[in-house]
RNA sequence: GGAGGGGUUCCCGAGUGGCUAAAGGGAUCAGACUGUAAAUCUGACGCGCGAGCUUCGGUGGUUCGAAUCCACCCCCCUCCA
């Protein structure tokens, strides 16, 4: 094994992603070599959202320092479902759509990660792999019996769900545990894992795995847990009115991602700096200062959004988001080119067809989705907060007319101050 | 299996026969102010242009009238066995 370039844990800790982790100094110790780690994700969904992100960039973070990561896509567990602070029972999703997700997943994570066949190469698992063949007798023998529910219960995680009046917990959700515990032992043994990172509400199932790797292998292995990302205003990360920010491009298009880190407040945005991007921690305190001496709009959200837009979304993703961004926001959309229009679309500014020549702004708000119903869309009207081609609508007996669009093709409808419809004329 | 408690509009949560489309809070959206911020203020927040219509786990009753009463069913929680 060879050594590592820097201290990743003290790297780490200056970024503020250090939560907890089981015997610090011991640990910093441990890896001044270079080491196997882990971190798993599961199929919840088809894609990964913002906050898997964080995890997902340590595990980046600690292969360029030198150690082999190793991203456990949970086939198993995904079937499960985590009740780590989960404050009700979650539905079970069928096993052949979490099948389909385990894919999607595994070529996301992919992404973030080095497979240059070196000796710190990545490796992507599936826990379903070495989940699906064991028995149910010998599970509860030969991993079962080192659990205690006595301890079991005890677990913050699932706390609220023992105690709170009116939640509850099923056998299967409480067995989750064992399950991860089961994986961070399984690969102790595989490939010689000895450290497993999560966001912070993963503590309990990570030091369960620590304590079985250590019954069932006599092994000493280490966990890590990042900060859940906040908000400083105390609402929840990676929402926005349109729903979760996905890492898929086709679930969230890469102007919409650029949009959201754009609109990081400033309360939050030198944290996120430091959680999402590669950007070294003095580059980031000279950007925060730099903007504390200007009165004006601090530099900070728009380095932000150009540095996670393009991680997540490459160059291309990137330039089509700021290219969206600067004709939305900058210039008048009457300014725009034939071609700025087309690019609009192809680049993944949201678009509906408009088959005939003519449509009532009332409907077309509704069948855009700008608004949920005719009785919203009117309200919008009525509040100015409607504007075709960057002229306000007055009235909702406004009509979208193929003779007065942008090269008789396309009309933008905005509606308020951020969102932004391309409408498509056709036959 | 027994006893008890509960399921209300996105969330929390009032509401025990008409004055209830349903208090209050949160979230969200729009407008003003701004930096495509924050804070603040104003307005909206089931659907319908409107008369009005459809909602309070489900079904069926009682009643001039039900989220509110009755019956059965489904789901959740607590305690006992």
């Amino acid at each position: 094994m060879s050594a590592t370039s820097i201290n990743i844990i003290n790297d780490l800790e200056s970024r503020g992603l250090v939560s907890q982790m089981t015997s610090g100094d011991e640990l910093k110790t441990f890896l001044s070599r270079s080491r196997t780690l882990y971190s798993g994700f599961d199929p919840t969904a088809e894609s990964l959202h913002i906050g898997n992100l964080v995890p997902l960039l340590a595990l980046r973070r600690f292969q360029l320092a030198g150690h082999k990561p190793i991203a456990l896509v949970g086939g198993a567990t995904g079937l499960i479902g985590d009740p780590s602070f989960k404050a009700s029972e979650r539905q079970l999703n069928a096993s052949d759509v979490v099948e389909g997700w385990v894919e999607r997943l595994k070529g996301q994570v992919s992404q973030f990660l080095e497979f240059d066949g070196g000796a710190n190469s990545a490796i992507v698992v599936n826990n379903l792999d070495w989940v699906k063949g064991v028995s149910v007798l010998n599970f509860l023998r030969d991993v079962g019996k080192h659990f205690s529910v006595n301890a079991m219960i005890q677990k913050d995680s699932v706390k609220q769900r023992l105690e709170r009046e009116g939640a509850g917990i099923s056998f299967t959700e409480f067995s989750y545990m064992i399950l991860q515990s089961y994986d961070f032992a399984e690969l102790y043994n595989r490939y010689g894992c000895t450290l497993q990172i999560g966001g912070s509400d993963q503590w309990g199932n990570i030091t369960g795995g620590i304590d079985l790797a250590r019954r069932m292998y006599k092994a000493q292995v280490y966990g890590l847990t990042i900060p859940l990302v906040t908000k400083a205003d105390g609402q929840k990360f990676g929402k926005t009115e349109t729903g979760t920010i996905w890492l898929d491009a086709a679930k969230t298009s890469p102007y919409t991602f650029y949009q959201f880190w754009l609109n990081a407040a400033d309360a939050d945005v030198y944290t996120y700096l430091k959680y999402f991007t590669f950007l070294d921690v003095a580059t980031i305190h000279d950007i925060e200062v730099a903007d504390m001496a200007e009165r004006g709009k601090p530099q900070a959200q728009s380095i932000l959004a150009r540095e996670v837009t393009q991680l997540v979304h490459g160059a291309e993703g990137l330039a089509a988001a700021e290219r969206i961004s600067r004709a939305l926001f900058t210039g008048d959309t009457n300014t725009l080119s034939r071609e700025d229009c087309e690019q609009l679309k192809l680049d993944g500014l949201p678009n509906t067809l408009l088959i005939g020549g003519r449509k009532n702004i009332v409907e077309a708000l509704v069948e855009t989705g700008l608004a949920s119903s005719n009785k919203m869309a009117r309200e919008f009207i009525a509040n100015t907060a409607v504007a075709v081609n960057g002229a306000c609508v007055d009235s909702p007996d406004f009509d979208l007319r193929i003779e007065a669009s942008l090269f008789g093709k396309y009309a933008i409808i905005k509606r308020g101050k951020k969102m932004f419809h391309l409408v498509c004329f056709g036959a």
